[in-house]
RNA sequence: GCGCCUGUAGCUCAGCUGGAUAGAGCUACGGACUUCUAAUCCGUGGGUCGGGGGUUCGAAUCCCUCCAGGCGCGCCA
């Protein structure tokens, strides 16, 4: 029999095994409801029972005779039970000897595909207006993104991530407008010194705060004052069509307002290869190579009458009758004015990013981020990609990370794909969905909302200027964390602790769940927390310290295997057996969610086993205390194992690894 | 009106492709720190899985229907 080289799988090979023999490709696996009748089970033959028109304890019998013949690794015996549930033994001693030096071998690298692959992903993710403060509405998208982008590479795809940058649209024209014309200095004429307007900007308050406020405020303003939304319709076109000054005003506050988010994001670990700035996709003449390309398909066409007329149009459904008249459901891409919408010029971006159009940015580099790796942006000033070494797009799939209330626009782009021809493209174009982030009733009173009448979730809207800042919460999120903290911890820690906790918690809900921020639930740190993650890993290396530092040395080899492995460690070993089945799987899903549960569920069965190593035994002898030298070895390994395991984890939901707390 | 999503314990949520007795965390109550981290662990309490029908040997999971909530269906952004 040859050696199994690959990390231990042991439901996977039971699986082999079966769908050889039967021939069924579906084989799902259950738990029993006694650990008694076996760790793991099938109810394969009561599926089969009809097709094959046996008795489903007959076939359970004769599957179980051919299993107990070849068993498959780490299979101790199958039994089956009534009325036809296969039930397996895990060997668990096996699973042991081979298990744990195999992670101690591999160390950061236990559980990753060995080899790399071709196909390069291209994840887009964040793409906060710069136009005010990051909310933790948008956080859940970065770490959204940031944790997809982590799977993937570490499965082996060449990864590039994205942050896309709207900085002509209407709302930083919005802020723009209000800084050059909400309160004195007013900008009058285009010689005025624009210096005059930059000092209206408080020293002691971050540009980003400001904004947020003003960007709040000038949505009011513009209702009392109709002469403000034609002034902020000259800043518009100017912007538009980039006439300095004021389209230089408005990019110096958009690149600030991304450092600002940048900065945010960077503390919770979040990193991009690339900055995409909408200005420079009509700038490279991305829309012109598509429009004609649109035209040339016969994908869209100009309507010359009804609610459409003088525009051009993706025809997607005709015309619906609604209680508010005639609607058109075909998306226009180009209005009456001659301007292109939003999904106009997402097209043209999305064939980009597929490498489809004849045309690319120009690239400069933007700074080197906390993390080491630079960062690059698209720039007008910049040099074509053949100059920099590097190149951008042409993925074979694309990852666009936004909220689900954009699903419709973003079908019509994939749709467009495929109109056009590019089937496979069209297929490879995931938008990755995710429900919003709105206050609880008890948070929106904190934030001293009025209350309007007794609903249950207010929904974040910058417009408005409701929403809890991401750098507040990441403050609040810290000092909680202190002031929890039954010692002095340092700022380092805490800060890691804090966003650990955070990205747990926009991590841990599943896609389609709304998350209902709520102080009380998003503060904890017991339980079902990042703050538990890192504390288990955290213990974990302590254990291993403290071991060195009595001199207790630990070297695997197989002579320490005990005679029986006890309860709370077979737990432990099953949870680590399955790192890399669950990061496989997340990584074709893109539900996150499923890692983060892993990670909890792989920390409660180490804190078990450190609590309860034995738990049939009265008084539990912990690790280094334990007098035989030979399960002294072994639990030391497993603790290692599992400071390893649970380590790579941490990494994939990007959260530090602390040694210490 | 049409489309998508959601409804599971007092609260916040898991539950993958239907499988045996529906799970966590929080909350409440009761326990466990002179020993490598008690931000932990153990125990108790708590559920007609929104209602009804159907398919199936078997349904929280699939189908139909109703109810409740959210979102989308702009030449807005």
């Amino acid at each position: 029999m040859k050696k199994n080289k690959k990390s231990p799988m042991i439901r996977e090979g039971v699986l082999d095994v079966l769908r050889k023999y039967l021939g069924v490709e579906e084989i799902p696996l259950n738990i029993p409801p006694g650990k008694e009748m076996g760790d793991f089970s099938s109810a394969i033959a009561l599926s089969l029972a009809k097709e094959r028109r046996k008795p489903p304890m007959e076939i359970a019998k004769e599957i179980a005779g051919y299993l107990n013949e070849n068993l498959p690794p780490f299979i101790l015996k199958v039994t089956c039970t009534p009325p036809g549930y296969l039930n397996f033994k895990v060997d668990w001693l096996k699973v042991a000897q081979a298990l744990i030096p195999e992670i101690l071998k591999r160390g950061d690298s236990f559980g990753k595909p060995p080899s790399l692959r071709k196909e390069k992903v291209f994840v887009e993710h964040t793409s906060v207006n710069p136009n005010k403060a990051m909310h933790i509405g948008h956080l859940r998208n970065s770490v959204l993104g940031d944790t997809v982008a982590r799977i993937l590479r570490w499965l082996g795809y060449s990864v590039d991530v994205c942050n896309y940058i709207d900085d002509t649209g209407i709302q930083v024209v919005d802020v723009v407008s209000a800084l050059l014309y909400l309160d004195p200095p007013v900008f009058e004429k285009d010689t005025l010194d624009l210096n005059l307007i930059w000092g209206k900007i408080p020293s002691d308050e971050p540009l980003d705060y400001y904004c947020w406020d003003l960007y709040a405020r000038f949505q009011e303003e513009m209702e009392k004052d109709i002469s403000l939304s034609q002034k902020r319709e000259r800043v518009l076109h100017q912007i538009e069509k980039g006439v300095p000054p004021l389209s230089v005003f408005a990019k110096d506050l958009a690149t600030k307002i991304v450092h600002s988010h940048l900065d945010t994001v960077a503390e919770l670990s979040i990193y991009f290869d690339l900055l995409n700035w909408e200005s420079d996709i009509i700038r490279q003449g991305f829309w012109n190579a598509t429009f004609d390309l649109l035209k040339e398909k016969g994908v869209i066409r100009f309507e010359e009458k009804g609610p459409n007329q003088g525009c051009w149009v993706v025809p997607y459904g005709g015309h619906i009758e609604t209680e508010e008249g005639v609607k058109s459901l075909d998306k226009v891409l180009v209005r009456s004015n001659g301007s292109i919408t939003y999904t106009g010029k997402d097209i043209a971006y999305q064939l980009w990013k597929f490498g489809l159009l004849e045309r690319d940015f120009l690239y400069k580099i933007w700074g080197t981020q906390a993390n080491g790796e630079i960062l690059w942006t698209t720039s007008p000033e910049g040099e074509p990609a053949s100059k920099i070494g590097r190149s951008f797009g042409k993925a074979d799939l694309v990852i666009n990370v936004i909220d689900v209330r954009q699903s419709y626009p973003q079908e019509v782009v994939s749709e467009c794909l495929g109109q056009m021809g590019f089937k496979k493209q069209a297929e490879s174009s995931i938008h990755l969905a995710y429900e919003v982030v709105n206050l609880s009733a008890q948070a929106a009173r904190l934030l001293g909302m009025v209350e309007t009448e007794e609903k249950k979730t207010v929904a974040m809207s910058g417009r408005s200027g409701t929403g809890v800042k991401a750098k507040d919460f990441i403050q609040l999120v810290k000092r909680r964390i202190i002031e929890k903290s039954e010692q002095i911890i340092e700022e380092k820690v805490a800060q890691a602790l804090a966003a650990s906790a955070i990205r747990y918690y926009l991590l841990k809900y599943s896609l389609e769940s709304q998350i209902i921020f709520d102080f009380d639930e998003a503060l904890k740190t017991t339980g079902d927390t990042g703050v538990y993650l890192e504390y288990a890993y955290a213990r974990a290396s302590s254990i291993l310290r403290k071991a060195e530092e009595k001199g207790i040395g630990f070297e695997w080899d197989d002579h320490c295997l005990p005679t029986h492995i006890t309860e709370t460690e077979r737990e432990l070993l099953d949870s680590l057996s399955q790192f890399s089945t669950i990061v496989e799987k997340v990584g074709k899903t893109l539900r996150v969610s499923q890692l983060a549960e892993y990670a909890f569920t792989l920390a409660t069965s180490f804190t078990n086993f450190y609590e309860h190593p034995d738990p049939h035994l009265k008084n539990q002898t912990l690790f280094i205390h334990l007098q035989d030298p030979k399960l002294r070895t072994f639990r030391l390994s497993l603790v290692k194992a599992f400071k390893l395991v649970m380590g790579n984890t941490l990494s994939l939901l990007g959260m530090s690894r602390l040694q210490k707390i």
